[in-house]
DNA sequence: CCTACCGATCGGTAGG
DNA sequence: CCTACCGATCGGTAGG
């Protein structure tokens, strides 16, 4: 077949169609996100989202193949909000990311949306063969090693004491932060977000140093 | 009325009868329990759970009006097991119920599916209008005020350093120990909760003797 | 991306 | 008049 053919009309009108496409792909993206965020993946119906984008289900479904390929690109665009995070974190010395801390858990404080839609996320991805398991292993393995690694430089910086185990340490520290945010987003007006991160990191910062 | 009245042939079959649709409703409990661990409350249905319990959807319906009905019966029944933990704890001295943290964890590594319905049922109720929000959020504002009241007879006893919030402290204690249960159920190769809890209590207890 | 549909399954209810 | 269900089917919706 003449696959590597470019098309005998690939000037402009192609190239923004393309480009049309690909915007109306993060649309839709972002729409249904919201929506497994408030019904999770499984109580969300695909033609919930195709109406709200107003796209028939075949229109939605010719962008993502079915429901799994929907939710994963969902995940990924969740992921490079997370990436970004990382990659601020991992820009600042060691020292200087515990006291972080609060500050992101502010600045999500008004994202509420993009909280939900992880906890809700992870807790339909429980089972080996939910659609996004292996993306969820992975990423909580990377944060462990992040987390890990942040540990051990700042051990060797004599910033943290030696006698405690960083892998351990940042699996637990993942855990405080993700069960903190989930009683916040079970019950707002009893746990305040802010005010408890802060808590934990002042918690933290005694751990750490060993004072 | 006389409904004070026993019925007439009030001996052996109609309190048989009772007894057997009480047994046959605590059966069918464990079915759904088992069932919404797996896939969740919304991605069970009916149907799947009628066809376990070998009874049709209208007799499933019976017992417990509707399918929402259903998930009630399942938290209130799982609750009397966190019940049964909490009167365990409870009846400890405050300065063993740190100790005892592991050994529940252990305890729970062979009930998986405990874990699991509660990290599931959990995130689906986020929402206010989900029908077991309120369950959760009460649950959650007790259990919280039972670790704060066990920290503060801990201070009063001077097992525990006087410059610490109970309230926010047992915020964070609860969120430690449900965000390790999701690492490890999402990942149990990864993270191994006996050790990781273990860890914990010893983290713990630097913090809150402050030494 | 559309209209026009499919096999099946959804939660819930009818009469008996 | 009660209980503990049954087989059949309701109007709509699921993913594809």
């Amino acid at each position: 077949m003449s696959r590597a053919d470019q098309p005998p009309h690939g000037d402009g009108p192609a190239t923004g169609r393309r480009e049309r496409a690909r915007l109306r792909r993060e649309e839709i993206i972002l729409i249904a996100a919201g929506m497994f965020a408030e019904r999770g993946y499984r109580g969300t119906s695909l033609a919930d989202v195709a109406a709200r984008a107003g796209i028939s289900e075949p229109g939605l479904l010719h962008h993502f193949g079915n429901k799994a390929g929907l939710l994963l690109a969902v995940i990924e665009r969740r992921d490079l909000d997370s990436e970004a995070f990382a990659m601020e974190l991992l820009g600042m010395e060691p020292a200087d990311r515990l006291r972080a801390l609060p500050e992101f858990a502010r600045r999500n404080r008004h994202r509420t949306e993009l909280a939900k839609l992880f906890t809700v996320l992870v807790a339909e991805s429980l089972e080996p063969d939910a659609p996004g398991h292996g993306h969820f292993v992975a990423r909580y393995r990377a944060m462990r090693a992040i987390v890990a690694d942040t540990i051990r430089s700042a051990q060797r910086a004599g910033l943290t004491r030696a006698g405690l185990d960083p892998e351990a340490k940042a699996a637990e520290i993942i855990a405080t932060l993700d069960g903190l945010q989930t009683q916040w987003l079970l019950d707002p007006e009893a746990v305040d977000i802010v005010a408890a991160v802060e808590a934990y990191a002042r918690t933290l910062e005694r751990d750490l140093t060993g004072s």
